[in-house]
DNA sequence: TTACAATATATCATATCTGACATATTTTTA
DNA sequence: TAAAAATATGTCAGATATGATATATTGTAA
């Protein structure tokens, strides 16, 4: 990950320590961002495949348009469940969720 | 997913409704279920393949010993957050996640 | 068996995530 | 363009997950 990705990822609200901490944990948080960010995007497609406003997903995950907002962005107050769980009630499967992960 | 197996997770405190609810969440509530599963059996595989015991393994987490447990078995107090965390502490790749999920 | 190590289960205060709401910004349509 | 629709951002009370601790259970070597 660069400086670039680095500082923009900081101002989204993702904390990634610098200096010694930083190359640390590097590994670990950035593919733990990656992740969320891989299946992030791909709700979006899919829901914009199905022809779906974030009010209506939000009506179908019993969540708020905000809220879908955030997930689709892969926003860092929301979790890994939360995204696994909506791209599951759109009818994803966990091998497509799989191919998704390792895209 | 049948009678047995339903019974077996909610010995284990997974809530499963009956009836109309449980077959209007069962796609999607089953194979986040399995997901998880299979993200924990994982998560033992590598921690034993590394000759860890769960003290060990909660010590590089900076975790405990009852939750490394949890998260072996899936408890379902344990997020995928930190299930998915935990493999990525341990060195796993997220192609290597995404195989897990697929198997 | 008995002791010891490892794992499982229960509980709880604190931390983090969640849905909801308000409001701002961007995009689309007329 | 202007109005409307869609999306983004900020905040917060309540819900859920977390690490920690204590204790129970299981495995395992003597």
């Amino acid at each position: 990950m660069n400086r670039q990705k680095q500082k923009s990822l900081e101002k989204k609200g993702w904390k990634i320590g610098s200096t010694a901490e930083f190359l640390g944990l590097s590994e670990e948080e950035s593919s733990y961002i990656e992740l969320k960010l891989k299946l992030s995007s791909n709700l979006r497609k899919l829901r914009t495949e199905h022809k779906l406003t974030q009010v209506e997903l939000a009506k179908i995950l019993k969540s708020s348009q905000s809220r879908v907002a955030k997930l689709e962005i892969g926003d860092p107050s929301v979790s890994l469940d939360l995204i696994i769980r909506s791209l599951l009630a759109l009818g994803t499967s966990n091998k497509e969720i799989a191919r998704a992960i390792s895209s």
